[in-house]
DNA sequence: GGTTCATATGACTGTCAAGGAATACGGGGG
DNA sequence: CCCCCGTATTCCTTGACAGTCATATGAACC
């Protein structure tokens, strides 16, 4: 996980490859026919996600089957946390309002 | 908000600036000796920031005054809602496993 | 063992964004 | 009114990255 999670998720395509692999794993040819995008393309991206940890390997015959790993998502989960906090309060600074408008 | 929030937040410098925002807001200057880079590089981060929604800004005499907005904040958490799923499943998986085991 | 299928990789090109230096802008104080 | 302070913007250079085309790898099948 060497690389920047927020990085990876920066390529549309990327995540257009996660959410293809959120319902289920896919060979590459699986997802070249479902993104509609070259089949380099799609190994390269599929690179960049396995180093970054988002995704997995395994050889299937002449398929290599990619599958969803959430770990760096749930790291992107843990940022977000303390912002998460911000909107909470906030959300009760309004119901705080609301409750004194009574 | 026509900007990618993702892409946006691929910029470390840019996440840092919000973690500062996050605990108070800050001048420009503010940030500059903060996070010890250039002022046009801040502005240029701030404007990024801004143009996505991440930042109000208000003017106090000849300052701008950077605020904190977590509502493309709150878009990223929603995207991230579908994947929630996926490991708070994996993790009820695993505790009936464990029940199992007992 | 050579061919075919699925995928990975390399070389190359175009695009775009970040950083620095210099400069413009705009309000405030003398 | 001129100057200064804080900030924004422009220009320029540089580096990273995505996409394409062509080719390499490697397993399976005849």
């Amino acid at each position: 996980m060497t690389v920047d999670a927020f990085a990876v998720l920066a390529e549309p395509s990327r995540r257009r490859i996660l959410e293809r692999l959120r319902h289920a794993e896919s060979s590459v040819g699986d997802l070249v026919d479902a993104l509609g995008m070259s089949q380099p393309a799609v190994s390269k991206h599929l690179r960049v996600l396995r180093e970054a940890g988002f995704v997995t390997v395994r050889t299937a015959a002449q398929q290599r089957i990619y599958r969803i790993d959430v770990r760096p998502l749930r790291a992107v989960d843990d940022w977000l946390g303390p912002y998460r906090r911000l909107w909470a309060d906030h959300l009760d600074a309004l119901e705080r309002h609301l409750d004194r408008q009574e």
